[in-house]
DNA sequence: GTATGTGCAAACTTTTTGCACTTCG
DNA sequence: CGAAGTGCAAAAAGTTTGCACATAC
């Protein structure tokens, strides 16, 4: 996921948020490490460049980020925080046996489901979004597409 | 979800575990507070009945009854455990501002997915089970079906 | 009787909080 | 300059662990 310094500025002013060096390491963090991190992740992988940064900030930012829609949570059934910076709709892959979380991304897939809900309402629930949870097991070997 | 104390034993009793006063009091007040409950949640529904389990019993208790997949683990985006008593599969609700989590179930959408993912494999990927996360708002007024 | 399960309390991990200080705009 | 953000350290929340005792079979 490429990004610049001058793209994640341009998100936080467009939310109305301050630039701050922590907040520009956090988003390009998450930016760089797709993998679904977790605070702890971005926290090591901030440290390199970045050695005074506070944890308690790490966890404010993310808080910051969240609320204002620049990043998301992610779900899981482990309980530890999760982020995704990827905010188009798209699925998960989650793989029970490393914990790795992919993304999945398919339109006809999407037009599936947004049919069949057209067609069939849920009594008292307002739909947001719909993500499917793969479950299964990333294979060693073969070739990545 | 109805469920007698002896259904509990025959279901400990299949997976060869012994039968227990905490795990029976546990499996039934999962079935009972059928809303996809945390640990805290099953402790206090407990305490009323039993007051001298401990937390560290409660949590061994959930962790080998997910292990013989009496119970699932529910994802969800709150650091807290939850667990899900039904085991066939269905998808769940998630409402965004009460953190309820209702179930889902429909076979032509399950009829759906299969097919699509069977036109559609994903590479190096052993599919196990795919759920919905159906994100939204529980509307107040309305009849429940 | 023996393997297994439970209670308890201490420890651990992850996250939150409050407040003085700093920085952004 | 003032509002907002950060660092720090202490505390909270949730969960795990080890071990002596109790229980199921």
């Amino acid at each position: 996921m490429e990004i610049s310094i001058s793209e994640i500025k341009n998100k936080l002013v467009e939310k109305g948020l301050k630039i701050t060096p922590q907040r520009i390491a956090i988003l390009e963090a998450i930016y760089t490490l797709n993998n679904h991190p977790t605070a702890e992740m971005i926290m090591a992988y901030i440290k390199e460049s970045h050695p005074s940064i506070a944890s308690g900030t790490i966890y404010k930012v993310l808080d910051t980020l969240v609320e204002n829609q620049l990043i998301k949570r992610v779900k899981t059934e482990n309980d530890v925080k999760r982020f995704d910076g990827l905010l188009e709709n798209h699925h998960h892959l989650y793989c029970s046996e490393s914990d790795v979380i992919k993304d999945y991304k398919n339109e006809e897939l999407d037009r599936l489901l947004t049919e069949y809900f057209k067609k069939n309402r849920i009594d008292n629930f307002e739909i947001e979004d719909i993500k499917l949870q793969i479950n299964g097991r990333t294979l060693k070997r073969g070739r990545k597409k």
